[in-house]
DNA sequence: ATAATAAAAGATAAAACACTCTTTTAATAT
DNA sequence: ATATTAAAAGAGTGTTTTATCTTTTATTAT
């Protein structure tokens, strides 16, 4: 559903968010060895969210990213819109190009359901609420020991 | 979600479903020009389908494909299997190649409602039941103009 | 100012997916 | 039997996605 780009962000900004700030950011490494990513193409994906402006980036010394306090309050579809697209929310469960209320591929209805369910999770869901499961040792973003 | 292979998959089979028997086949420049689909790589396609037994095949003079009216009971999950093979069904919204009830990903509970509904949604609708829909005239699988 | 650090940028490589072309094989109508 | 038809099989191309490598640029500590 989600490409590998796509989930390897969102699972780096949950992480980035949860793990640095203005005064102590996390690099490349960090963040790809913690979380298992290969890490230059971690680094491409990085690249692209900073020049969203999704996540911030300080070269240097002590650089590497971090996220604003007020931007964890960002809904995961952005994210989502900015790596892949919002393509499949708009797409046909059968791949007609031509599929509508008044022309509805057979699977239309249904298919729409789901759809237009995770377009609404995605859209309702922000990196803090992400976040704050895992802070409460509800959930986890790395394969597996504590986090 | 699902890849064009497999899409073009359900879509054709219906349509054989909804066109041909075993007196009366349809072959692959048929089936795509009335889909617009590429015909040598739906060639590819239906070769793999009549492989895996799904539609059956004769060739040479008013050869083509056809499906047995039992068949026509076949589960959508099942072409999706045998294209896609059904990982999708058992993965992470967020990628993690461990996420499970004991160590959920922080999206894991919602994802999973949806994801899982989509499975049932597959595992419940045969090509009988889409086929039908378009007989009454209530869908479509064709990009335009009636069916 | 300079050296060290870490991300940005650019160029390249590998893999998967989508698609095409050519030759072979099987079926049927004559 | 033979010619014709249509799918099967195999080899090959193009594109996109995923991943890597190298060089450059910006920042900071000294």
């Amino acid at each position: 559903m989600l490409s590998k780009s796509c989930v390897y962000s969102l699972r780096s900004i949950i992480f980035i968010a949860y793990h640095a700030s203005k005064e102590v950011k996390v690099g490349i490494k960090e963040i790809a060895k913690e979380l298992e990513l290969p890490e230059p193409y971690l680094g491409k994906i990085l690249q692209q969210l900073t020049k969203h402006k999704i996540i911030l980036s300080v070269k240097g010394p002590h650089g590497g990213f971090y996220i604003e306090e007020e931007a964890e309050e960002l809904k995961l579809i952005r994210v989502v819109e900015v790596v892949d697209g919002l393509d499949f929310f708009y797409s046909c469960g059968l791949g007609l190009k031509q599929c509508s209320e008044t022309h509805p591929c057979p699977l239309h209805d249904d298919f729409k359901l789901y759809r237009d369910g995770l377009f609404t999770l995605f859209s309702n869901t922000s990196i803090a609420d992400l976040v704050h499961k895992i802070d409460k040792g509800n959930a986890f973003i790395r394969n597996l020991t504590k986090d």
